[in-house]
This record gives C-alpha cells, structure tokens and sequence, in this order.
DNA sequence: GTAAACTCCGTACTCAACCCCAGAGTCAAG
DNA sequence: CTTGACTCTGGGGTTGAGTACGGAGTTTAC
C-alpha cells in the first residue's frame, strides 16, 4: 500500500497517490509536467511510477506559491535549487519582492482612500450628495494608474 | 469637428471620439456595453451617436477599478449613482475595504518572510545552504494559504 | 474622387493556474 | 471474478477584463 510493485530499489507512487501525499490535484501534476515543473517518469507496466521524492518537489511549488513566485519563476528557482548560485536566486526573489512592496503601496493607497470616504460618508449629512460617488464621479482619487 | 453630424441639440460623438474623449479602447467601450455599464445609443445613420456625458460615467468607472471595484461591483455602484442609497454603497465599498485589508495582510506576511530570507541569503556563508531554497524545500514558510 | 480612417458585427484569443469530462484501459481488494 | 477505483489521453471550460482580427460598409479629408 505504501511503495507498490515491482521489486526496486526506490519507492515510487502512482499519480493519484502523490498528488494525495504532496496535497494536490492530480489534474496539478499534469498540469506542472506540461510546464516542466515536473518530470514524466517513464511507466513500469501501464501507468507511470513517481518517486516518492517528488513530493518534495512539490511542496517546494506550493510553497514558493505562497510567497507570489510564479510558476515561471518557480521554473527558474528549480533550476536553482543545489543553491549554488545564490546571486541567481537572490535576483529571483528580489524582483519578487518589489512586486510585491508595489502592490502593497497600491493597496494601502487604496484602502486610505476608502476608508477615508467611507468615513466622510457616514458623517456627512443626507442632505450632501455621498462623497463616495462623488468621488468617483468627479475627483481624480489620485493620479496613478496600477 | 467636435459634435458632428445633424442639427440635434444634445452633442453626441461616434465610438472612436468617445473612447478618446475617455481615455479608454474603442473595444472597451463595447465591452462596457456588453456587461451593461453603457447603455447602446441609437443611430442616427448607421452610426451609434454618443452623448458627451458618458465620459464621465466611463471616468467613473475607471477611477472605481483604481480603488480595485470589480466591474459587478460598479455595476451596482451605477445603480446608486445619486447617492440617495448611501447604506449601500458603504456596503459596497466596505466590502471592497474587507478583500483589500485582506490582501495586505497576505502580502505584507510574503514580503517579511522574502525580506528575511533574502538578508539571510546574502548573510549566510556559501559552505552553507541557501536560505532561500531550504525554507522552500523544508520548512513551512507559514501555513496558511491565500 | 479616391484613399485613409472609421464603424459595425461577430468571433476568437489573451493571461494564469488550474479543473472537469469522456471513454477506454488497468489494477487491486474482496 | 467482479466491481469499483484508479490511470491514460485528449480536449474543453473557468475567471476577469479586456484585445485582436476580419470583412463589409461608411464617412471624411485632401
């Protein structure tokens, strides 16, 4: 039940079994073969043995996920992975972070915004049109577009 | 030149002179009129006349999607365009305010652990592992998914 | 008067990261 | 030995907000 099959040396799982053991679809692994996140292994009989190693590569996907990698860039820290070349892997995870500070800035403007005109909102009388509308109808909120 | 074609009083434009006017793609405007944030003026001729006034809804509209509204979202907010239902459109941008206090908090958690690990990186004496790659190789960077 | 620019209409494609389905074959448990 | 769960292949669909294309007709500028 745990390593089936054949008697080899290392243990290998059928898709559906690694895709359960690394927390995904199976359609997932497919999926990252066709991108080349994940190599097809060669089938013992019918249907395809993974080693059970691959469910740490899967992770390692997951996980960089987490962190706004996309799989693209995902692809490139894979290349990487022995960390050899830190300068590499450390520009990888550079731009990502400013990507991610870029964002953030334009959510926080954002959500001053909001914020601010939802307050006025509530505190201006009915008798005022809502500032809310009123800004998107008129005011330019902040001259940038993200 | 600037409100063509037959002795009307209200100023119209063709689609080309509007999505100019607005700032926007011809295809957008039509886009817009598909999902029914435009209305689709008659003809007079064989081309649709435009009154001037839809910049400013189409100016609405854009300067919602910069406070990040979807566009079912300023569908609804164009329903309450008078600003009378003032209940509901705090509704609406509260909810929005909700998703993107939201999306600060996932962000700014990437950013201190890609932050960290970066530091780490360029830190961590090259005999040793790369930061980087082993936190996305074995530990959990933080469990929780977006 | 003719050529460039524009309009209309419909369809299809983009991006990312998958998800779902059908049909045929296969494997494992009872 | 049957039954149900699985695998393979191939294709399509999803979401959101548009972009692009192609052909036919129209209008405008020179």
């Amino acid at each position: 039940m745990k390593t089936t099959s054949s008697p080899s040396i290392t243990p290998t799982l059928t898709i559906g079994r690694l895709a359960c053991a690394a927390g995904v679809g199976v359609e997932t692994i497919r999926y990252y073969q066709e991108r080349g996140l994940l190599p097809v292994p060669a089938a013992l009989g019918t249907y395809r043995q993974y080693p059970v190693a691959l469910t740490a590569r899967i992770r390692f996907i997951k996980r960089a996920q987490e962190l706004a990698f996309s799989l693209d860039e995902i692809i490139e820290l894979l290349r990487l992975e022995d960390g050899s070349n830190r300068t590499s892997i450390r520009r990888v995870a550079n731009s990502r972070l400013v990507q991610i500070e870029q964002k953030l800035t334009d959510l926080k403007r954002m959500q001053k915004v909001l914020k601010l005109l939802v307050a006025e909102c509530e505190h201006t009388g009915s008798n005022l049109p809502c500032p809310i509308i009123e800004t998107l109808a008129v005011r330019t909120a902040t001259p940038r577009r993200p």
